[in-house]
DNA sequence: GTCTATACTCGGATAGAC
DNA sequence: GTCTATCCGAGTATAGAC
């Protein structure tokens, strides 16, 4: 009658092994990651982590399944505002946060490449974008409410280029340089009306 | 005594092999991609592959290599204007040009996976940048100069957040839509003085 | 549950004939 | 120059002992 196997024991393993291989992929590479080296990382057999995963695609997998509590987290956060514009630059920063950490680069670049191979994966990351598209796409719809916003700006399409843009200071990361002032300027210049010569008070 | 090389005849096989393998390691990465899958799509042997190139790195380098002649080109035909953001804004539009096409955007991704482990790829990709990041703070320069761009911005920075800015637009691809909107929205919006409350005319 | 050992496949690169 | 044939190493995944 005693439990064969101990669910939050195997949650654990699972997420050692995931901290681990995380750590590879982003920095070797998926291909030339083994599951050797993984399980050489977190101190198991490769056995052992065909045990926990069904196979290395898995593993891969995993590292971003954490991802979508933390976007329903940020949007939730940020749903109900005075200063939709404020919000979203305060959104957009918190996903731009870990662009200085020069694994967050590696990383984001194998899912870019990942996601072209595993149907999988595409339903993982997709969740999460969606949530992250849905809130952006609501704050600006509520910044064009507010006239801070450029009315002629579609939210959906809006939303889709500020996340790429915050994909690119991934890309465009360097040692000790953040990339939060550009980005904010960035932002802000995209979205604000491009005030046509005459309107310039309104108060 | 006759010629025991015909170079042309060379140029053209290192073309012919080059073009397919960018069209597979586009689509499937670098790893994925075999010598043999190369040699096929080029109708080749591989072995034949092996005596055009010293090994596979370099098959991925020489897709890279025209680019160099083509970012000279773009920079120079730009060099001498008296508009420069609206140069600024032709450069970046015909480096986004490509994010049209499907693989594109996967290229870009190999391309940043592979330099971090191939040193002479390196070498033939900085080369590219630096006569872009180059020619495209000159123009900033000119446009702080000529009172068009926020005098309070650093001209290499701003070079290379622009830059970050295309790749953004690869990111953002979809089928059918055009990247240029953005692009130019997104850019001048940058690059504009923030017109902070209170010189709203100056003529 | 976790290990050792291994079956099986595949890819890069070379040798040598023509 | 271009081919066929092949060597060698590596990697995923499984079988089965403990």
């Amino acid at each position: 009658m005693g439990r064969r196997v101990d669910p939050e024991r195997v949650a654990r393993k699972r997420e050692q092994i995931t901290l681990e291989a995380g750590r590879l992929f982003s920095t070797r590479g998926y291909e030339r990651t083994s599951v050797a080296d993984i399980a050489h990382a977190a101190g198991v057999s490769p056995a052992s982590v065909f045990y926990y995963f069904s196979d290395k695609a898995a593993v891969f997998r995993a590292i971003f399944e954490r991802d979508l509590p933390a976007a329903e987290a940020l949007v939730a956060a940020h749903a109900h505002t005075e200063t939709p514009v404020a919000a979203i630059l305060d959104v957009l920063s918190a996903l731009a946060r870990d662009a200085a950490d020069p694994g967050a680069s590696g990383m984001l670049v194998e899912l870019l490449r990942r996601v072209e191979h595993d149907p999988e994966l595409v339903a993982v990351v997709t969740r999460t974008a969606e949530v992250l598209t849905g809130g952006l796409a609501a704050l600006v719809e509520q910044g064009i409410a507010a006239g801070d916003i450029d009315p002629s700006l579609d939210p959906a399409a809006a939303a889709a280029w500020l996340q790429a843009i915050v994909d690119a200071t991934y890309l465009n990361a360097r040692p000790g340089h953040s990339p939060l002032v550009e980005l904010r300027r960035t932002v802000t210049g995209y979205l604000t009306p491009p005030l046509p010569e005459g309107d310039p008070q309104h108060d």
